[in-house]
DNA sequence: CTGTATCCACCAGGATACTG
DNA sequence: CAGTATCCTGGTGGATACAG
């Protein structure tokens, strides 16, 4: 983080076969989708497919999470254009988020990942087991 | 982390249609892989898709990790079942690192991210300049 | 070359209290 | 109800030195 300055690269060019890699074609997976490194974007998205959503409804859904990190996760993808706010003037506040077309495209594989957690779980914990004892 | 103890649990079960949730059929993608919040696992199941591959070429493959995170990435990785390791007694030593047979699996859905990723990262990138403007 | 141990900075993220 | 601000802790991960 302290070595690279805005360019939180890793090398995960679809087009890296093995060993060279040509400096300019890496991409900034982590940066511009901090998916990765983030506890809560996936759980969120996730939220999400459902439809909209109102924010407390969300905290209810994604078992674990603080006020202040649904409010960030939310601000974050809005930011990067995967969920919209809609706040509706009334009192008491109502707010739904929502997910973009561009955050709907992203369902697809965040759930091949997870679907592939839940399938292989038993095989992971055995090896855990395993490689632990 | 501190809420839950043992149980880092988000709420990832396939069948979350939207609202209701039945306590026990979640998954715990994050405990089972921690792909989800670790730095550096994608880039290194990632740069393993080429075939067995030692460790100081790794090193190189993936900028910017340090020498101890591969390491302890390469571990957790082992630990899970999704790496193998194999050191051939010479000296100097050689040590060579493999996707397993579940590790080859999981390619496809952290390639379908990473692909996804690549393809939109000019919306997001012009999402980011919208909203920060 | 590969791996471990130690030290330390930083920040993600939780708890809490407070506004509109 | 939704959101922000403040404080504080734990862990991630970098740098370095050392061992086989």
């Amino acid at each position: 983080m302290t070595a690279l300055p805005a360019d939180d690269v890793i090398s995960l060019d679809p087009n890296l076969s093995a060993r060279c890699q040509e400096p300019g074609s890496r991409a900034l997976v982590r940066d511009v989708f901090s998916m990765t490194s983030d506890k809560w974007s996936m759980s969120v998205i996730r939220a999400l497919n459902a439809g909209p959503v109102r924010f407390t409804h969300l905290m209810g859904d994604i078992p674990g999470i603080s006020h202040r990190m649904l409010t960030r996760t939310l601000r974050a993808l809005e930011r990067d254009g995967l969920v919209s706010r809609t706040s509706y003037p009334e009192s008491p506040p109502r707010v739904e988020y929502e997910l973009t077309t561009l955050g709907t495209t992203l369902s697809e594989p965040v759930r091949a990942f997870i679907d592939w957690t839940h399938q292989h779980r038993p095989e992971i914990e055995a090896s855990r087991a395993r490689f632990d004892g």
